[in-house]
DNA sequence: AAATATTAAGTGACCAGTCATCTTGTTTTT
DNA sequence: AAAAACAAGATGACTGGTCACTTAATATTT
């Protein structure tokens, strides 16, 4: 699955029903994001991407059904965006790892409605889908991995200035992160991500100067 | 407001219908902080508290006033558990500010389906309403408020591992502390907990042994 | 024309909020 | 102090509307 999340040419090969579907996915991803999963509607999904409402379920089996394939979708998607990047050995781990953060607001940085949408399915459906607790605990462990891996890559290279576990500081640093994109929601400013960005660097080596 | 708030006396004078009010709110808390505000019903509320229906409408003006008053008296109820704690010089600014924490996992503790109420408000209705989100902000801002006391005294007492100002740290510390709170909801265990409460003690000053 | 995909029009359940009616407690009148 | 008048609170049935989901008729493909 992630061995072929490069490969965009699937695209060309999509049959329209593969192409429709996703761009239900995604246009109904979009209402969701913003709007939570019991405030979106099918009909808002429909709507937002153009489509008859009847259309719906020939694509999926359930509005579940729909949550579940959209968080794969879109961690999917944020993943194959950022493989180039933190694997990218040019750029020193530290500031691959803020970038990781700033090139993930998404959303968040146009109008500061953003938030996140896995951290959104998390609060508001852990309880009352097991299924969807599933899929988000399994995407937020990806992400955090991806986090370990640049972080224990800092540490072999720079060295941390931190002398605990990559695995600890990479789940507290990932939480940190999606609490700051919750908190900006609710304060629809920059200071959340502002104080993000300036504790961040504590974490690395100081400068030998 | 808050000079009254450790007064607990008032509690004798209450009417019945302050009482009974009390009683929905409590109960109504409960239900909407684990299935989310569209995912609870007014009767969801009513059959909590077990009372009639058409009752809630002569204590509250709409759901959305119900969501608001609760958002307040859940804070209000924990500021003041908290004030005790926060301000008890006797132990050290770290420990206190660790208990903060760890005294405020709240029912997550018993079966991990805890979160924050306030995170999960914040996510799921910023968008949607604009008095919620108001609140949620200013009831964000309190916490956070607290957290900068703690941590500026702990600065100039013992001295804090990190040169940033501590209204940065603070509003880092709680969005990071959010973002664990609905880590656990997903993941259901103690792991990002564990996390958090692993790197916080790195924010103070080392021991000079 | 047979098979399959698409879709508009439902369907019953449930929603937030209202309302006419009933109960209870207090005040005023006698 | 008894009776009558009034007020405030309590209550479940009800309303218009929306929900997720189904289905039967239509369109498209083979």
């Amino acid at each position: 699955m992630l061995a072929k999340a490069d490969d965009w040419s699937y695209i060309y090969t999509m049959s329209k029903r593969e192409l429709k579907r996703d761009h239900l996915l995604d246009a109904g991803l979009k209402v969701m994001a913003t709007r939570g999963y019991n405030g979106t509607s099918i009909q808002d999904i429909v709507n937002a991407a153009n489509v008859p409402k009847g259309s719906f379920y020939t694509y999926f089996k359930s509005k579940e059904d729909f949550a579940i394939e959209a968080l794969e979708k879109v961690t999917e998607e944020r993943m194959i965006q950022n493989r180039h990047l933190l694997s990218d050995r040019s750029i020193c781990p530290q500031e691959r790892l803020t970038r990781f953060f700033v090139d993930n607001i998404g959303g968040c940085e146009e109008n500061l409605n953003g938030g996140c949408f896995l951290g959104n399915m998390c609060q508001e459906m852990s309880e009352s889908s097991e299924a969807i607790r599933i899929k988000v605990r399994q995407m937020l462990r990806n992400s955090t991995q991806s986090i370990e891996d640049v972080l224990e890559e800092a540490r072999l290279k720079d060295g941390l200035k931190s002398q605990l576990p990559s695995p600890i500081l990479a789940e507290f640093l990932f939480n940190a992160w999606e609490g700051t994109l919750m908190r900006m929601k609710a304060s629809k400013c920059r200071e959340p991500l502002n104080a993000f960005l300036t504790v961040l660097p504590e974490l690395f080596a100081k400068p030998q100067a």
